[in-house]
DNA sequence: AATGGTTTTATGTGCATACATAATAGGCTG
DNA sequence: CAGCCTATTATGTATGCACATAAAACCATT
Protein backbone atom coordinates (compact mmCIF):
# COMPACT_ATOMS: atom_id res chain seq x y z
CA UNK A 1 0.00 0.00 0.00
CA UNK A 2 1.51 2.66 -1.06
CA UNK A 3 0.90 6.27 0.39
CA UNK A 4 -2.74 7.62 -1.18
CA UNK A 5 -0.99 10.82 -1.14
CA UNK A 6 -2.26 13.62 0.96
CA UNK A 7 -2.93 16.87 -1.11
CA UNK A 8 -3.89 19.20 1.52
CA UNK A 9 -3.39 20.13 5.07
CA UNK A 10 -6.86 19.29 6.38
CA UNK A 11 -6.17 15.58 4.72
CA UNK A 12 -3.00 15.35 6.42
CA UNK A 13 -4.43 16.79 9.60
CA UNK A 14 -7.31 13.94 9.42
CA UNK A 15 -4.29 11.02 8.56
CA UNK A 16 -2.75 12.57 11.83
CA UNK A 17 -5.64 12.39 14.06
CA UNK A 18 -6.83 9.52 12.66
CA UNK A 19 -2.90 7.60 14.02
CA UNK A 20 -3.66 9.05 17.11
CA UNK A 21 -7.21 7.71 17.52
CA UNK A 22 -5.87 4.72 16.13
CA UNK A 23 -3.28 4.52 18.97
CA UNK A 24 -0.67 4.21 16.21
CA UNK A 25 0.72 7.23 18.06
CA UNK A 26 0.45 7.22 21.85
CA UNK A 27 0.39 9.98 23.96
CA UNK A 28 3.21 10.77 24.92
CA UNK A 29 5.22 9.66 21.65
CA UNK A 30 7.36 11.31 18.87
CA UNK A 31 6.46 11.21 16.01
CA UNK A 32 8.19 11.61 13.09
CA UNK A 33 9.53 15.08 12.18
CA UNK A 34 8.08 17.48 9.72
CA UNK A 35 10.36 16.74 6.70
CA UNK A 36 9.89 13.15 7.21
CA UNK A 37 6.04 13.32 7.24
CA UNK A 38 6.09 15.65 4.16
CA UNK A 39 7.89 13.00 2.36
CA UNK A 40 5.98 10.07 3.28
CA UNK A 41 2.85 12.09 2.71
CA UNK A 42 3.77 13.45 -0.65
CA UNK A 43 3.32 17.03 -0.25
CA UNK A 44 5.63 20.27 0.49
CA UNK A 45 6.76 20.48 5.09
CA UNK A 46 4.31 23.63 4.41
CA UNK A 47 1.82 21.74 4.49
CA UNK A 48 2.52 19.50 7.45
CA UNK A 49 3.43 22.12 9.04
CA UNK A 50 0.49 23.96 8.63
CA UNK A 51 -1.73 20.61 9.90
CA UNK A 52 0.27 19.86 12.88
CA UNK A 53 0.53 23.53 13.88
CA UNK A 54 -2.93 23.16 14.42
CA UNK A 55 -3.38 20.28 16.05
CA UNK A 56 -1.04 21.69 18.11
CA UNK A 57 -3.02 24.84 18.90
CA UNK A 58 -5.89 22.61 20.09
CA UNK A 59 -3.84 20.85 22.48
CA UNK A 60 -3.71 18.05 20.86
CA UNK A 61 -0.23 18.01 20.10
CA UNK A 62 3.24 19.14 22.18
CA UNK A 63 5.87 20.59 20.29
CA UNK A 64 9.38 22.34 20.84
CA UNK A 65 11.65 23.14 18.32
CA UNK A 66 14.56 20.61 18.45
CA UNK A 67 13.04 18.63 20.41
CA UNK A 68 10.34 17.31 17.89
CA UNK A 69 6.52 16.78 18.33
CA UNK A 70 5.18 14.67 20.44
CA UNK A 71 1.47 13.48 21.01
CA UNK A 72 0.00 15.52 24.39
CA UNK A 73 -0.05 13.17 27.02
CA UNK A 74 -2.34 14.73 28.93
CA UNK A 75 -5.02 16.47 26.16
CA UNK A 76 -6.06 19.94 28.30
CA UNK A 77 -9.31 20.09 26.92
CA UNK A 78 -9.64 23.52 25.02
CA UNK A 79 -13.40 24.44 25.57
CA UNK A 80 -13.86 27.41 23.61
CA UNK A 81 -17.11 29.13 24.54
CA UNK A 82 -18.59 32.01 22.55
CA UNK A 83 -20.01 34.83 24.78
CA UNK A 84 -21.83 37.08 22.39
CA UNK A 85 -24.28 39.34 23.56
CA UNK A 86 -27.08 38.62 25.62
CA UNK A 87 -29.93 39.51 22.92
CA UNK A 88 -27.95 37.41 20.31
CA UNK A 89 -27.81 34.79 23.35
CA UNK A 90 -31.61 34.68 23.50
CA UNK A 91 -32.76 35.27 20.10
CA UNK A 92 -30.35 32.32 18.87
CA UNK A 93 -32.46 30.07 21.08
CA UNK A 94 -35.27 31.25 19.04
CA UNK A 95 -36.93 33.01 22.35
CA UNK A 96 -38.45 36.59 22.64
CA UNK A 97 -35.63 38.96 24.10
CA UNK A 98 -36.64 41.72 26.16
CA UNK A 99 -34.98 44.06 28.81
CA UNK A 100 -35.76 46.23 31.50
CA UNK A 101 -33.30 49.23 32.96
CA UNK A 102 -33.36 48.55 36.79
CA UNK A 103 -31.36 51.06 37.85
CA UNK A 104 -29.03 53.82 36.36
CA UNK A 105 -26.70 56.00 38.98
CA UNK A 106 -23.32 57.21 39.97
CA UNK A 107 -22.01 55.63 43.08
CA UNK A 108 -18.61 55.09 44.83
CA UNK A 109 -18.64 51.31 44.58
CA UNK A 110 -17.95 48.83 47.05
CA UNK A 111 -13.92 48.54 48.10
CA UNK A 112 -14.44 45.03 46.29
CA UNK A 113 -15.18 46.71 42.96
CA UNK A 114 -12.83 49.11 43.10
CA UNK A 115 -9.82 47.43 44.17
CA UNK A 116 -9.99 44.71 41.10
CA UNK A 117 -10.98 48.18 39.02
CA UNK A 118 -8.06 49.76 40.43
CA UNK A 119 -9.91 52.60 41.07
CA UNK A 120 -9.16 54.97 43.65
CA UNK A 121 -11.40 53.88 46.59
CA UNK A 122 -13.53 57.32 46.49
CA UNK A 123 -13.86 57.44 42.76
CA UNK A 124 -17.14 57.44 41.55
CA UNK A 125 -18.60 54.65 38.75
CA UNK A 126 -21.43 54.74 36.75
CA UNK A 127 -23.38 51.72 38.26
CA UNK A 128 -26.05 50.04 36.17
CA UNK A 129 -28.92 47.31 37.43
CA UNK A 130 -30.75 45.55 34.67
CA UNK A 131 -32.79 42.62 33.91
CA UNK A 132 -32.73 40.67 30.52
CA UNK A 133 -35.60 38.17 29.42
CA UNK A 134 -36.60 35.55 27.44
CA UNK A 135 -40.03 34.80 25.72
CA UNK A 136 -41.02 37.24 29.16
CA UNK A 137 -39.48 35.01 31.41
CA UNK A 138 -36.26 36.65 33.39
CA UNK A 139 -33.05 35.86 31.54
CA UNK A 140 -30.27 36.73 33.67
CA UNK A 141 -29.68 40.14 35.58
CA UNK A 142 -26.87 42.55 34.75
CA UNK A 143 -24.89 44.08 37.70
CA UNK A 144 -22.44 46.48 36.01
CA UNK A 145 -19.77 49.20 37.13
CA UNK A 146 -18.73 51.76 34.10
CA UNK A 147 -15.62 53.69 34.82
CA UNK A 148 -16.46 56.81 33.59
CA UNK A 149 -12.86 58.02 32.75
CA UNK A 150 -12.55 55.50 29.85
CA UNK A 151 -16.16 55.47 28.80
CA UNK A 152 -17.21 59.84 29.16
CA UNK A 153 -20.10 58.75 26.40
CA UNK A 154 -21.73 56.41 28.16
CA UNK A 155 -22.57 59.26 30.46
CA UNK A 156 -25.19 60.16 27.48
CA UNK A 157 -25.97 56.88 26.80
CA UNK A 158 -29.98 55.74 26.93
CA UNK A 159 -29.76 52.63 28.71
CA UNK A 160 -33.66 52.41 29.10
CA UNK A 161 -33.28 51.44 25.58
CA UNK A 162 -30.14 49.81 24.59
CA UNK A 163 -28.47 47.18 27.37
CA UNK A 164 -25.27 48.31 28.53
CA UNK A 165 -24.31 45.05 27.73
CA UNK A 166 -24.91 46.03 23.81
CA UNK A 167 -23.79 49.87 24.30
CA UNK A 168 -20.25 49.07 25.52
CA UNK A 169 -19.37 46.17 23.22
CA UNK A 170 -19.78 48.91 19.78
CA UNK A 171 -18.92 52.28 21.63
CA UNK A 172 -15.75 50.66 24.30
CA UNK A 173 -13.03 48.43 22.90
CA UNK A 174 -11.10 46.88 25.30
CA UNK A 175 -7.66 45.41 24.74
CA UNK A 176 -7.63 42.10 27.51
CA UNK A 177 -10.18 40.82 29.91
CA UNK A 178 -10.65 37.84 32.09
CA UNK A 179 -13.77 36.15 32.83
CA UNK A 180 -14.58 34.07 35.60
CA UNK A 181 -17.56 31.24 36.00
CA UNK A 182 -19.26 30.48 38.97
CA UNK A 183 -21.53 29.74 41.16
CA UNK A 184 -23.74 31.35 43.75
CA UNK A 185 -27.23 31.28 45.81
CA UNK A 186 -29.82 33.94 45.53
CA UNK A 187 -30.31 36.84 47.59
CA UNK A 188 -33.36 37.86 48.36
CA UNK A 189 -33.57 40.58 46.26
CA UNK A 190 -31.89 38.31 43.43
CA UNK A 191 -34.79 35.86 44.26
CA UNK A 192 -37.59 38.28 44.01
CA UNK A 193 -36.03 39.78 40.64
CA UNK A 194 -35.22 36.43 38.90
CA UNK A 195 -38.74 35.27 39.97
CA UNK A 196 -37.02 32.39 41.62
CA UNK A 197 -37.01 30.95 45.92
CA UNK A 198 -34.37 32.56 47.76
CA UNK A 199 -31.05 30.30 47.94
CA UNK A 200 -31.59 29.00 44.26
CA UNK A 201 -28.45 27.89 43.08
CA UNK A 202 -27.58 30.73 40.16
CA UNK A 203 -24.63 30.02 37.57
CA UNK A 204 -22.77 33.68 37.42
CA UNK A 205 -20.73 34.85 34.98
CA UNK A 206 -17.89 37.45 36.15
CA UNK A 207 -16.15 39.99 33.73
CA UNK A 208 -13.46 42.74 34.13
CA UNK A 209 -12.44 44.18 30.96
CA UNK A 210 -9.62 46.62 30.51
CA UNK A 211 -8.14 49.20 27.73
CA UNK A 212 -4.26 48.85 28.04
CA UNK A 213 -3.84 49.59 31.97
CA UNK A 214 -7.04 51.27 32.59
CA UNK A 215 -10.36 49.00 33.47
CA UNK A 216 -13.42 49.61 31.89
CA UNK A 217 -15.71 47.65 32.95
CA UNK A 218 -17.18 45.01 35.48
CA UNK A 219 -20.11 43.15 35.08
CA UNK A 220 -21.55 40.36 36.90
CA UNK A 221 -24.29 38.12 35.40
CA UNK A 222 -26.71 36.23 37.30
CA UNK A 223 -28.94 33.40 35.02
CA UNK A 224 -31.97 32.35 36.21
CA UNK A 225 -31.97 28.86 37.85
CA UNK A 226 -31.19 25.96 35.19
CA UNK A 227 -28.89 28.00 32.87
CA UNK A 228 -26.15 26.13 31.51
CA UNK A 229 -23.48 27.23 29.34
CA UNK A 230 -22.58 24.88 26.49
CA UNK A 231 -19.65 24.21 24.15
CA UNK A 232 -18.15 21.37 22.04
CA UNK A 233 -14.80 20.11 22.19
CA UNK B 1 5.22 59.22 7.05
CA UNK B 2 6.31 56.55 5.21
CA UNK B 3 5.10 52.81 6.23
CA UNK B 4 8.03 51.79 9.16
CA UNK B 5 7.89 48.00 7.36
CA UNK B 6 6.37 45.26 9.44
CA UNK B 7 8.29 42.38 8.52
CA UNK B 8 6.91 39.30 10.33
CA UNK B 9 2.96 38.18 10.69
CA UNK B 10 2.96 39.39 14.59
CA UNK B 11 3.83 42.60 14.04
CA UNK B 12 1.37 42.98 11.23
CA UNK B 13 -0.64 41.94 13.62
CA UNK B 14 -0.26 44.00 16.20
CA UNK B 15 -0.62 46.86 13.68
CA UNK B 16 -4.40 45.47 12.71
CA UNK B 17 -5.09 45.27 16.29
CA UNK B 18 -3.71 48.97 17.22
CA UNK B 19 -5.88 50.04 14.14
CA UNK B 20 -9.05 48.63 15.10
CA UNK B 21 -8.33 49.44 19.12
CA UNK B 22 -8.25 52.71 17.94
CA UNK B 23 -10.99 52.47 15.96
CA UNK B 24 -9.48 53.72 12.80
CA UNK B 25 -11.41 50.48 11.45
CA UNK B 26 -14.54 50.64 13.16
CA UNK B 27 -16.87 47.46 14.15
CA UNK B 28 -18.69 46.74 10.74
CA UNK B 29 -16.05 48.34 8.59
CA UNK B 30 -14.25 46.63 5.68
CA UNK B 31 -11.18 46.61 5.79
CA UNK B 32 -8.20 46.73 2.67
CA UNK B 33 -7.51 43.50 1.16
CA UNK B 34 -4.92 41.66 1.74
CA UNK B 35 -2.77 42.33 -1.37
CA UNK B 36 -3.10 46.21 -0.58
CA UNK B 37 -2.23 45.73 3.14
CA UNK B 38 1.03 43.56 1.85
CA UNK B 39 2.02 46.61 -0.17
CA UNK B 40 1.28 49.06 2.71
CA UNK B 41 2.98 46.95 5.19
CA UNK B 42 5.96 45.95 2.96
CA UNK B 43 5.48 42.04 2.89
CA UNK B 44 3.99 39.16 1.39
CA UNK B 45 0.28 38.79 0.78
CA UNK B 46 1.01 35.18 2.96
CA UNK B 47 2.43 37.26 5.69
CA UNK B 48 -0.70 39.38 5.46
CA UNK B 49 -2.66 36.28 5.41
CA UNK B 50 -1.11 34.57 8.70
CA UNK B 51 -2.18 37.85 10.81
CA UNK B 52 -5.46 38.10 9.64
CA UNK B 53 -6.42 34.21 9.66
CA UNK B 54 -5.33 34.38 13.21
CA UNK B 55 -7.06 37.40 13.97
CA UNK B 56 -10.42 35.49 12.48
CA UNK B 57 -10.25 32.72 14.81
CA UNK B 58 -10.17 35.04 17.17
CA UNK B 59 -13.39 35.81 16.30
CA UNK B 60 -12.11 39.92 15.99
CA UNK B 61 -12.89 39.68 12.13
CA UNK B 62 -14.84 38.11 9.66
CA UNK B 63 -13.80 37.02 6.62
CA UNK B 64 -15.51 35.89 3.58
CA UNK B 65 -14.03 35.23 -0.14
CA UNK B 66 -14.31 37.77 -2.31
CA UNK B 67 -16.62 39.90 0.28
CA UNK B 68 -13.69 40.80 1.76
CA UNK B 69 -12.44 41.12 5.73
CA UNK B 70 -13.85 43.38 8.16
CA UNK B 71 -13.79 43.77 12.15
CA UNK B 72 -16.57 42.00 13.71
CA UNK B 73 -19.55 44.18 15.02
CA UNK B 74 -20.04 42.02 17.79
CA UNK B 75 -16.79 41.12 18.83
CA UNK B 76 -18.07 37.21 20.01
CA UNK B 77 -15.64 37.10 22.64
CA UNK B 78 -14.20 33.27 22.47
CA UNK B 79 -12.91 32.24 26.33
CA UNK B 80 -10.67 29.43 25.93
CA UNK B 81 -10.64 27.33 28.91
CA UNK B 82 -8.11 24.78 29.58
CA UNK B 83 -9.76 21.56 31.22
CA UNK B 84 -6.98 19.89 32.77
CA UNK B 85 -6.45 17.11 34.66
CA UNK B 86 -8.01 17.52 37.94
CA UNK B 87 -4.46 16.76 39.83
CA UNK B 88 -2.93 18.87 37.61
CA UNK B 89 -5.30 21.86 38.41
CA UNK B 90 -4.69 21.06 41.98
CA UNK B 91 -0.87 21.50 41.81
CA UNK B 92 -0.72 24.12 39.60
CA UNK B 93 -2.42 26.09 42.21
CA UNK B 94 0.40 24.88 44.29
CA UNK B 95 -1.83 22.86 46.54
CA UNK B 96 -1.21 19.36 47.51
CA UNK B 97 -3.78 16.99 45.12
CA UNK B 98 -4.94 14.00 47.28
CA UNK B 99 -7.94 11.61 45.97
CA UNK B 100 -10.18 9.10 47.12
CA UNK B 101 -12.39 6.32 45.70
CA UNK B 102 -15.82 6.07 47.01
CA UNK B 103 -17.35 3.76 45.15
CA UNK B 104 -17.06 1.70 41.79
CA UNK B 105 -19.65 -0.69 40.68
CA UNK B 106 -21.89 -1.60 37.51
CA UNK B 107 -25.04 -1.13 37.56
CA UNK B 108 -27.64 -0.02 35.23
CA UNK B 109 -27.94 4.01 35.38
CA UNK B 110 -30.99 6.02 35.20
CA UNK B 111 -32.60 6.56 32.06
CA UNK B 112 -31.48 10.09 31.79
CA UNK B 113 -28.08 8.73 31.43
CA UNK B 114 -28.74 5.98 29.25
CA UNK B 115 -30.43 8.38 27.03
CA UNK B 116 -27.73 11.15 26.65
CA UNK B 117 -24.79 8.33 26.24
CA UNK B 118 -27.57 6.54 23.60
CA UNK B 119 -26.90 3.45 25.50
CA UNK B 120 -29.63 0.28 26.05
CA UNK B 121 -31.63 1.12 29.11
CA UNK B 122 -31.10 -1.71 30.58
CA UNK B 123 -27.39 -1.89 29.67
CA UNK B 124 -25.23 -1.70 32.89
CA UNK B 125 -22.51 0.69 32.94
CA UNK B 126 -19.70 0.88 35.28
CA UNK B 127 -20.15 3.59 37.70
CA UNK B 128 -17.65 5.19 39.71
CA UNK B 129 -17.73 7.88 42.64
CA UNK B 130 -14.29 9.41 43.77
CA UNK B 131 -13.66 12.62 45.56
CA UNK B 132 -10.33 14.84 44.67
CA UNK B 133 -8.95 16.76 47.45
CA UNK B 134 -6.59 20.04 47.36
CA UNK B 135 -4.80 20.58 50.93
CA UNK B 136 -6.82 18.18 52.35
CA UNK B 137 -10.21 19.84 51.71
CA UNK B 138 -12.46 18.38 49.56
CA UNK B 139 -12.22 20.10 46.27
CA UNK B 140 -14.19 18.20 43.46
CA UNK B 141 -16.88 14.90 43.62
CA UNK B 142 -16.66 12.98 40.64
CA UNK B 143 -20.11 11.22 39.34
CA UNK B 144 -18.77 8.83 36.40
CA UNK B 145 -20.30 6.18 34.06
CA UNK B 146 -17.83 4.16 31.74
CA UNK B 147 -18.98 2.34 28.76
CA UNK B 148 -17.59 -0.84 29.33
CA UNK B 149 -17.86 -1.83 25.30
CA UNK B 150 -16.24 0.78 24.48
CA UNK B 151 -13.54 0.53 26.88
CA UNK B 152 -13.35 -3.17 28.13
CA UNK B 153 -9.95 -2.11 29.84
CA UNK B 154 -11.54 -0.12 32.27
CA UNK B 155 -12.72 -3.02 33.98
CA UNK B 156 -9.20 -4.35 35.22
CA UNK B 157 -8.16 -0.70 36.18
CA UNK B 158 -7.24 0.19 39.81
CA UNK B 159 -9.26 2.86 40.43
CA UNK B 160 -7.83 3.12 44.06
CA UNK B 161 -4.71 4.52 43.19
CA UNK B 162 -5.65 6.26 39.82
CA UNK B 163 -8.89 8.13 39.50
CA UNK B 164 -11.03 7.35 36.53
CA UNK B 165 -10.63 11.40 35.04
CA UNK B 166 -7.05 10.56 34.56
CA UNK B 167 -7.04 7.05 33.75
CA UNK B 168 -9.21 7.25 30.68
CA UNK B 169 -7.24 10.16 29.09
CA UNK B 170 -4.79 7.66 28.72
CA UNK B 171 -6.24 4.91 27.89
CA UNK B 172 -9.59 6.15 26.23
CA UNK B 173 -9.27 8.33 23.43
CA UNK B 174 -12.46 10.56 21.98
CA UNK B 175 -13.44 11.84 18.61
CA UNK B 176 -15.64 14.92 20.07
CA UNK B 177 -17.47 15.67 23.34
CA UNK B 178 -19.33 18.22 24.55
CA UNK B 179 -19.28 20.05 28.00
CA UNK B 180 -21.72 21.95 30.13
CA UNK B 181 -21.25 24.42 32.88
CA UNK B 182 -23.77 25.21 35.42
CA UNK B 183 -25.52 25.23 39.64
CA UNK B 184 -26.42 22.95 41.60
CA UNK B 185 -27.79 23.07 44.91
CA UNK B 186 -26.11 20.67 47.26
CA UNK B 187 -27.96 17.77 47.72
CA UNK B 188 -27.58 16.17 51.55
CA UNK B 189 -25.42 13.34 50.54
CA UNK B 190 -23.36 16.23 48.06
CA UNK B 191 -22.75 18.41 51.56
CA UNK B 192 -21.64 15.52 53.24
CA UNK B 193 -18.91 14.31 51.11
CA UNK B 194 -17.72 17.86 50.07
CA UNK B 195 -18.06 19.31 54.19
CA UNK B 196 -20.51 22.10 53.40
CA UNK B 197 -24.11 23.31 53.83
CA UNK B 198 -26.45 21.74 52.43
CA UNK B 199 -28.44 23.98 49.66
CA UNK B 200 -24.95 25.43 49.14
CA UNK B 201 -24.39 26.61 45.48
CA UNK B 202 -22.13 24.27 43.51
CA UNK B 203 -20.33 24.91 40.61
CA UNK B 204 -20.99 21.91 38.14
CA UNK B 205 -18.95 20.76 34.90
CA UNK B 206 -20.66 18.20 32.87
CA UNK B 207 -19.00 15.96 30.15
CA UNK B 208 -19.81 13.87 27.45
CA UNK B 209 -17.36 12.58 24.90
CA UNK B 210 -17.62 10.33 21.86
CA UNK B 211 -15.73 8.13 20.11
CA UNK B 212 -17.34 8.22 16.68
CA UNK B 213 -20.55 7.64 17.52
CA UNK B 214 -20.35 5.69 21.04
CA UNK B 215 -20.52 7.40 24.03
CA UNK B 216 -17.00 6.81 25.77
CA UNK B 217 -17.81 8.42 29.60
CA UNK B 218 -20.67 10.93 30.84
CA UNK B 219 -19.27 12.91 34.12
CA UNK B 220 -20.34 15.24 36.62
CA UNK B 221 -17.60 17.40 38.47
CA UNK B 222 -19.08 18.70 41.53
CA UNK B 223 -16.63 21.69 42.47
CA UNK B 224 -16.59 22.74 46.31
CA UNK B 225 -18.56 26.08 47.09
CA UNK B 226 -16.63 29.23 46.34
CA UNK B 227 -14.93 27.46 42.84
CA UNK B 228 -14.48 29.42 40.23
CA UNK B 229 -13.44 28.81 36.19
CA UNK B 230 -11.39 31.68 34.67
CA UNK B 231 -9.85 32.43 31.64
CA UNK B 232 -7.92 35.35 29.92
CA UNK B 233 -10.01 37.07 27.08
C1' DA C 1 33.52 14.99 36.21
C1' DA C 2 32.03 19.70 35.76
C1' DT C 3 32.14 23.58 32.59
C1' DG C 4 31.46 26.12 28.63
C1' DG C 5 31.36 26.75 23.90
C1' DT C 6 30.08 24.77 19.21
C1' DT C 7 27.52 21.97 16.09
C1' DT C 8 23.41 19.89 14.71
C1' DT C 9 18.63 19.50 14.18
C1' DA C 10 13.57 20.27 14.21
C1' DT C 11 10.42 23.69 14.20
C1' DG C 12 9.12 28.65 12.98
C1' DT C 13 8.61 31.92 9.60
C1' DG C 14 9.04 34.81 5.26
C1' DC C 15 8.62 35.17 0.25
C1' DA C 16 7.25 34.58 -4.72
C1' DT C 17 4.34 32.17 -7.37
C1' DA C 18 0.58 29.54 -8.87
C1' DC C 19 -3.82 27.86 -8.80
C1' DA C 20 -8.42 26.80 -6.23
C1' DT C 21 -12.76 28.36 -4.61
C1' DA C 22 -16.58 31.11 -3.10
C1' DA C 23 -19.36 34.76 -3.85
C1' DT C 24 -20.54 39.00 -5.79
C1' DA C 25 -21.31 41.91 -9.77
C1' DG C 26 -22.34 42.53 -14.26
C1' DG C 27 -24.18 41.35 -18.59
C1' DC C 28 -26.92 38.65 -21.68
C1' DT C 29 -31.13 36.49 -23.08
C1' DG C 30 -35.83 35.42 -23.20
C1' DC D 1 -37.83 42.56 -15.68
C1' DA D 2 -36.81 37.94 -14.19
C1' DG D 3 -33.61 34.45 -14.65
C1' DC D 4 -29.39 32.55 -15.96
C1' DC D 5 -24.50 32.68 -17.26
C1' DT D 6 -20.00 34.63 -16.97
C1' DA D 7 -16.37 37.49 -15.40
C1' DT D 8 -14.22 39.41 -11.62
C1' DT D 9 -12.29 39.56 -7.21
C1' DA D 10 -10.79 38.50 -2.43
C1' DT D 11 -9.61 34.94 0.27
C1' DG D 12 -7.68 30.05 0.76
C1' DT D 13 -4.03 27.11 0.10
C1' DA D 14 -0.01 24.34 -2.04
C1' DT D 15 4.94 24.57 -3.22
C1' DG D 16 10.04 25.33 -3.16
C1' DC D 17 13.23 27.84 -1.23
C1' DA D 18 15.71 30.42 2.27
C1' DC D 19 16.90 31.77 6.63
C1' DA D 20 15.81 32.38 11.85
C1' DT D 21 15.73 30.41 16.31
C1' DA D 22 15.50 27.34 20.20
C1' DA D 23 17.28 23.60 22.28
C1' DA D 24 19.47 19.33 22.57
C1' DA D 25 23.73 16.92 21.72
C1' DC D 26 28.42 16.86 21.28
C1' DC D 27 33.10 17.96 22.29
C1' DA D 28 37.06 20.09 24.28
C1' DT D 29 39.09 22.13 28.09
C1' DT D 30 39.99 22.58 32.76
Amino acid sequence: MNSPSFRNWQSVQDEVLRRIHAREWKPGDLIPNEADLAQEFGCARTTVNRALRALAENGLLDRRRKAGTRVAAQPVAKATLDIAVIRREVEERGQKYGYQLISHAQAVPPLAISAAMQTGARDPLLHICALHFADDAPYALEDRWINMHVVPDAGGADFQQVSANEWLLKHAPYTKGEIAFSATSATANEAAVLNCPAQSALFVIDRLTWDKAQAVTKVRLIFAPGHQLRTLL
